[in-house]
DNA sequence: GAAGTATATTCTCATATAGGCATATGTTTA
DNA sequence: TAAACATATGCCTATATGAGAATATACTTC
C-alpha cells in the first residue's frame, strides 16, 4: 500500500528533515549538506531512497541536482507532508534547519547554490530534459 | 525523536490496521484476530511493538488483554492518528477491517470478546491493577 | 490443583536498511 | 581532452525487523 511506503520514508530523521526543508521550495544536494550539516553520501542516499518511492522529484541543472516535492502529490502524501510541517513547527531540530535554510536564502535567490566553497556560478544553468528515476 | 518512533510504528501495514481499528474504542487480541484476519502471534508481536513505543496501552481484563489508544496522546501522535484515519477513509483494506469490526459490535457491546469459538464469558471480568510495560 | 483459554515470548531465518569509505558518473570550464 | 566540481553508486558491516513454529505465561473455571 502506498501509505506504508510513505511512512517508511518518514521513519528516518534525515529523510524527515529533507522533506521538511523542501517544503518552501526546491533545493540541491549542496544545500541539504549546508542546511542539515550532514555528509554528502548520507544526503544523496536518502534522496535516492525518497526518489525511488516518489516522495521527491529530481532534475539535473548543470552540475547540480535540483530536488523538489512532487507537483501533484497523492492525497495521502499531501496529508502527511502537511502533518509533518505541523509537527515540525515546535521541534528544535526542524527549527534549526529552517534557520540555516533562511541564512541560505540570498544565495538561493541569486540562482546558484552558493554553499560549496568558492564555486563560480554557471553562466546560465540550462535545464536538461533528461528525467531521472 | 519521538516523531521518528511514531513513523516507525506506522510503516507496517499490520500496525496501521491495528491503530486504525482501535480508534472507535478498545479491543482485545482476539478481536484483532477476527477483524484483521491475521494469526495471533503476528498480532501480539505488533501490539508489543506499539506498546513499548507508547502508541497503545494494555490492561489485563481477566483472560484478555484490553488494548486502547493512549488517553492523552502527544501532539505528534494525535496529529498522525488523525491523518491516518483521514487516509484510511477511502482505502479498501481499512474499510474492510471496519466492516468486520462493525459485525463484531454486538459482542463488544455485550462486554465479552465473543469471537474466539464457544467461549464462556467470565462472570465478571475484574480489572487487574497490574500495569504492563 | 488440573485443565482450558487468551496472550506473550523465544528461537530461527530471511530481508531491509543505515552509515561510511572509496570510487564512479555526469557536467562544466579551461 | 583534461581538470574541477557536484552528485551517485558499490561494497562492507552492523543492526533492526518480519514472519512462523513451538512454547511459555497468566488467568479462570472445574
Amino acid at each position: 500500500m502506498e501509505l506504508v511506503q510513505i511512512y517508511a520514508c518518514l521513519c528516518d530523521l534525515t529523510r524527515l528533515r529533507i522533506l521538511h526543508v523542501l517544503a518552501p521550495g526546491p533545493l540541491c544536494v549542496c544545500h541539504f549538506q549546508a542546511v542539515l550539516a550532514e555528509p554528502q553520501v548520507k544526503i544523496s542516499k536518502h534522496l535516492a531512497y525518497l526518489r525511488t518511492r516518489g516522495l521527491v522529484r529530481a532534475v539535473r541543472q548543470g552540475n547540480w541536482m535540483r530536488y523538489r516535492l512532487p507537483a501533484r502529490p497523492s492525497r495521502e502524501l499531501r496529508a502527511n507532508l502537511a502533518c509533518l510541517q505541523d509537527c515540525a513547527r515546535e521541534n528544535p531540530v526542524f527549527r534549526r534547519d529552517l534557520g540555516r535554510l533562511r541564512r541560505l536564502a540570498p544565495a538561493l535567490a541569486a540562482g546558484g547554490p552558493g554553499c560549496c566553497g568558492p564555486s563560480r556560478r554557471p553562466s546560465s544553468p540550462v535545464l536538461s530534459r533528461r528525467r531521472l528515476a
